[in-house]
DNA sequence: GCTTTAAAAAGTAAATT
DNA sequence: AATTTACTTTATAAAGC
């Protein structure tokens, strides 16, 4: 009964991951100039990968944060490839990283304009302040997710873990919406 | 003032110290941006209600208060901007709107969103313009409320746009500048706002 | 709470040209 | 005044202050 078909595209993925063994980011910094690693500043060596086109936090124990990528596959080939270089570089890695998705970014348009400040009275756990952000921010029980809307119909959806949760929450959204009359088409 | 508070202070030892450096900045703050009694009540209502959920815990005191201030201001629809509470407290504007959007969360707070119409006189008392320009800009930002271009948008922006648009047609002489300066927005951002009322308002 | 990383939305801001 | 760069908001893990 949705009057449009909402179009979804992930923009982002994180996904933590551990290689369950020390690492000694110094040496990893001698073999690779490009990382980053300022102790001082923060405990993660920065590990950027062209293809697919992500940065990797590594830290001494073993974890890691992939982020950037467009999408949970490509996340857990991200890690696969800083590991392979790794160990290519002479470091010594002995298991396989097991990767794990922690939150998924998708930008999503209705196709249909949103009335904002009536959604801001309607919608509930909303929070709608313009002078600090153009948005409406809306929290979502289930599945558990942040959604920010905007005048345009655009959306950016947060927080969730699994692919299939960032449709349920569009979705979910989107049937509100026109539930109580607060999309515009045109 | 505040007596109520103090005197319950003098029975309830932690908790209630924190009271009174709360209000005493608050009582502070209260001249600092000459705010009426109800507002201030509210403030402290709202601090209260943040102590009682635990929510000052590890933060700023000042902050805090500073926050429910703005919380009771917009609740009131005092219009007081977020830049004016961080000049009265000397606390970050980011801090203050960090620490409001968590009273908003944890409080289950819903306030009403912010009418750029109530923004003209502050601005136009700040510029020096005429009554007649104000009431101009108010039925432009009326129209053009009507034709939603508001949504997403700075409300002292949209009011300085209006109150610049207003000055223009009587004749006022006030530039960009004057009014973008009053409003605490860029004249850049008041431009923006003129192209958008201008399509709305057939200008 | 902070530090760092990535990405989108739309508004505002500041620095260049 | 047009461009470019940059910051506002949301979530999320990592180790340590």
């Amino acid at each position: 009964m949705p009057q449009t078909k909402p179009i979804v595209s992930v923009e982002n993925v994180v996904a933590s991951a551990s290689v369950d063994q020390k690492m000694d980011l110094n040496e990893i910094t001698r073999t690779f100039p490009d990382v980053e690693y300022h102790p001082d500043q923060f405990p993660g060596l920065v590990f950027r990968l062209k293809s697919p086109k992500t940065a990797t936090l590594i830290f001494t124990s073993g974890k890691m944060v992939c982020t950037g990528s467009k999408s949970e596959e490509m996340a857990r080939k991200a890690v696969k490839t800083v590991v392979q270089k790794l160990r290519k570089g002479g470091i010594k890695v002995k298991k396989d990283a097991v990767v794990e998705i922690q939150n998924i970014v998708a930008s999503i348009n209705l196709g249909g304009k949103i009335h904002l400040e009536q959604a801001a009275r309607t919608l509930p756990r909303s929070m709608y302040e313009p002078e600090q952000f153009p948005g409406l921010i809306h929290r979502m029980l289930d599945p558990k997710t942040v959604i920010l809307l905007f005048s345009s119909g655009k959306l950016v959806c947060t927080g969730a873990k699994k692919e299939p949760d960032v449709y349920r929450s569009v979705n979910n959204l989107h049937a509100l919406l026109e539930e109580k009359d607060l999309m515009i088409y045109d | 003032r505040l007596r109520t508070w103090d005197s319950r202070s003098q029975v309830h030892e932690p908790v209630d110290r924190n009271f009174r450096q709360a209000f005493s900045e608050l009582d502070r703050l209260k001249d600092k941006l000459a705010v009426g009694d109800a507002v201030i009540e509210k403030a402290a209502y709202i601090y209260r209600k943040a102590l009682e959920k635990g929510l000052v815990r590890g933060r700023s005191i000042s902050a805090l208060i500073a926050s429910a201030l703005y919380a009771a201001c917009r609740d009131t629809e005092t219009p007081r901007t977020l830049k004016d509470i961080g000049q009265a407290s000397n606390i970050k504007r980011k801090d203050i709107a960090r620490c409001y959007r968590l009273l908003l969360r944890e409080l289950n707070l819903k306030m009403p969103v912010v009418d750029p119409i109530k923004c003209i006189s502050r601005i136009a008392s700040k510029a020096g313009l005429s009554e007649k320009t104000k009431r101009k800009a108010t039925k432009i930002l009326q129209t053009a409320e009507e034709n939603k271009i508001s949504a997403g948008k700075d409300p002292m922006g949209l009011a300085a746009a209006a109150l610049y648009v207003a000055c223009v047609t009587n004749g006022e002489n006030k530039t960009q500048r004057d009014v973008a300066e009053a409003a605490g927005v860029t004249e850049v951002t008041i431009r923006n706002r003129y192209k958008g009322l201008k399509v709305a308002l057939n200008l």
